[in-house]
DNA sequence: TGTACCTTTTAAAAATTGTTTATGTACGTT
DNA sequence: AACGTACATAAACAATTTTTAAAAGGTACA
């Protein structure tokens, strides 16, 4: 699915905008004419448009009418014309946002991750741990492995995060200790292991061989992808 | 519940901006101060947030920080400041909406008509939540399970409300206790166990083994669509 | 004003998780 | 191969959280 459909019929604007939201993490589809537009989202599926008031053919009002038929995706207007009647014209017609050109492009950007932010919370682009078989809905607090959903102490869970996000990585037992227990802590050290251990259980195929979580001996452990 | 809390300390154009409101169909608290603004999404609630940049005490910005760590409430600016730094600003910091000063009355009611629409009706069109065997009709106040009628509390409404609004969601306990009781309240944690009780006796079938509330020990609870 | 129902508080029981302890096993160095 | 050290494991213990039931306090409505 691609994030954001750009229709705007000046080649060169199309081109940067694009490149510019593109290195702001979103995928674009860029598109020059309104029929385009409208035929692709017949076939394929965007989270917000981006539409040029002014374009051959059928015009920016006309695809946002078109579009709001049958979505209720988010939709921002840009346009040269800067005077009021546009502005209502747009919003009226179920536009979202109305950014002015010449196009700053990082306003644009600020305002697409607001629209992005609300309408999809997509509060964190990490949201969601993929790692081999494990995958971490950090949103949600849950973990799957194979698609199975496991259930995790609390514990259990941050440490898992914490290895899971640094592939790889070898993280010493102090700095594991710190951020679960925080700094100022008595526990010993064993405590660590122990939830290694009911981690291993948890989420390695054979616990008695792990291949997930490796330890490195006398430093600690690494979390490998498989 | 209020519809906007405004928040401008230009007494004229906060009773300007009230009134060119409540006519087009808002009803609207206007404050004069970043304070007495927290202090009034403690009590009470609003469905969206405009917001003076600049204020005496504390200002815009740190306004809306403060708002956004209990609430997604939609906030929008307004400040006579256009430099861009300032729109940044405040779209970083979660705005959803940055309106120019001197303001511009249609183009405000415009845009909030454009949040209030994106934010609320959406919802409006699932004012009947279906999950599973469990229907709620939230404009009626009315839930169903297997098509039978059950009566709830007004408590046990609003927790089966939050819950079965975020499938598969894990909310925390706090999240919970604000959303129901309001941020400064203060009742026990027990309040909410107990509720949550009341809610399985009634929606599950055995109660003794919740399928539908599970509950995610140590952070709160989570609905499953059954 | 009284009643019925809802909400909150309280307290004890049950369930779950976290930590410690003890013992066994693996590792690396000499 | 032997030794000390670090890690793994299992079970006991401690601490915490949740469930449950019942009583007390509020509130709305007749």
């Amino acid at each position: 699915m691609t994030d954001i459909l750009l229709v705007e019929d000046h080649e060169e604007l199309n081109e940067l905008i694009r490149i510019f939201l593109e290195k702001g993490g979103y995928s674009v589809k860029g598109v020059y004419a309104g029929e385009e537009a409208v035929e692709f989202l017949k076939k394929e599926r965007a989270k917000l448009v981006i539409l040029d008031v002014s374009l051959p053919g059928m015009d920016g009002f006309a695809v946002c009418a078109s579009v709001r038929e049958s979505s209720n995706i988010p939709i921002v207007f840009l346009s040269a014309r800067v005077d009021k009647e546009d502005k209502m014209n747009g919003f009226l017609q179920g536009a979202d946002d109305y950014v002015e050109k010449p196009v700053d492009m990082e306003l644009l950007l600020v305002k697409i991750n607001a629209l992005m932010r609300r309408n999809y919370s997509l509060k964190q682009e990490n949201a969601v741990i993929h790692s081999g078989a494990v995958s971490i809905d950090k949103e949600a607090k849950r973990v799957f492995l194979n698609g199975r959903e496991i259930t995790l102490t609390v514990k259990a869970y941050e440490l898992l995060v914490l290895l899971a996000e640094n592939p790889g990585k070898t993280l010493n037992k102090q700095y594991l200790f710190q951020r679960i227990w925080g700094a100022d802590s008595f526990s010993e050290d064993q405590t660590l292991t122990v939830h290694i251990k009911m981690l291993r259980d948890k989420i390695e195929e054979e616990p008695k061989k792990p291949k997930r979580i490796q330890t490195v001996w006398g430093i600690g452990y690494r979390y490998e992808e498989i």
